[in-house]
DNA sequence: AACAAGCTATGTCGTACGTCATACCTTCGA
DNA sequence: TCGAAGGTATGACGTACGACATAGCTTGTT
């Protein structure tokens, strides 16, 4: 009843996942996906009949995906929200350090290229800080959705910021501010 | 010796800004610049032989140096590091719900879109982060250059998240954290 | 063996950036 | 005051590449 099945499809998103971190959207054309993956050309149009941004929807879900488990997984072995905040952020850092630099947020392309998949990275953004809240309620937080919020914001913040600069200075600068606050809000 | 002088040059820099600020680098193609500013096609040569590049490295810089004036001028006017926080993120606050959620930062997508602007990137960044540090020094804030970082993170990433969430909670939360924090650094 | 469904290679169209030959304006020299 | 020269500015073009669509092929099933 069919044909080989093929693995091209997953590939596609993972690499198009890494180069949309590298290097955003618009900068990445789908010849460069094809050529990571090493799938054949004419595949995209059947895999994704939206195209490119049926592409950079799955990328942005699966990336987001994985971001929840590792948040949920972070928050089980952590004994308080300070914890769960250095988990989240070192996260971060140690992909773009090991990247030298180079690998940012997949979502955050989406937002500043605006190629109407503005409402794929809000519900992204929305999912992150629902789950990050939820953990922190579960610590015992007060006001658990500003502090994601926070969280998520400065993640994001530092990851532009370190990779311009070429410098972890912003996440520790991140880190120490909201450890600071987490203290303060547990007092 | 010399022809008229034009102003289409500063006209096409101050569009391009714009344009960056709303779509990105990439997807901002040279005639959107030219419809917007009203320049005619074969000036963008002529005025920058580097092409698009030198386009955005001059548009990046003139954002800078308006930014830096801002925040001299709110640190004239404030009486402690708290208000100089306040007025930096109530500024990129106030541009993003006055653009009804358009208008991020011209920077931030030279950064996401590699394409050798990194650098021009790293200096913008640089050169706020040090006067945001010098002024709050003068404050009387011990590891001023900390809190810099921290505030310059807090903003680029509250510019992003409230974009996609069409939301000012990131500006609130971030504000919250970070004022939090000064209030502990001066006690 | 033949059919159907998944899969892939090639072709086409639109558009982006960069370039060039040309027209213009200003200033200097007579 | 007038003409010439040289920097200044511009509209039209070329080249290259990006995304998308279609026609053909492979594979597994009956």
């Amino acid at each position: 009843m069919a044909g080989k099945r093929s693995d091209a499809r997953q590939k596609m998103v993972v690499a198009a996942r890494e180069l949309f971190r590298e290097q955003g959207y618009h900068a990445t054309a789908l010849s460069d996906v094809l050529k990571r993956s090493e799938a054949p050309r004419g595949s995209v149009y059947f895999h994704f009949p939206g195209g490119k941004a049926e592409l950079a929807t799955e990328a942005a879900d699966q990336h987001t995906s994985e971001l929840l488990e590792n948040i949920t997984l972070a928050a089980a072995e952590a004994t308080g929200p300070a914890d769960l905040v250095r988990a989240y952020l070192g996260l971060a850092r140690s992909n773009l350090v090991a990247s030298d630099y180079r690998q940012g947020c997949t979502i955050a392309p989406l937002v500043l290229e605006s190629d109407g998949l503005d409402d794929v990275a809000g519900r992204s953004f929305t999912l992150i800080i629902d789950t990050l809240a939820g953990h922190f309620a579960t610590f015992g937080v007060p006001d658990a959705h500003e502090l994601a919020h926070a969280v998520l914001a400065g993640v994001e913040g530092a990851l532009i910021t370190a990779r311009a600069l070429r410098s972890t200075a912003p996440f520790d600068a991140v880190q120490t501010v909201l450890e600071s606050h987490v203290e303060r809000l547990l007092k």
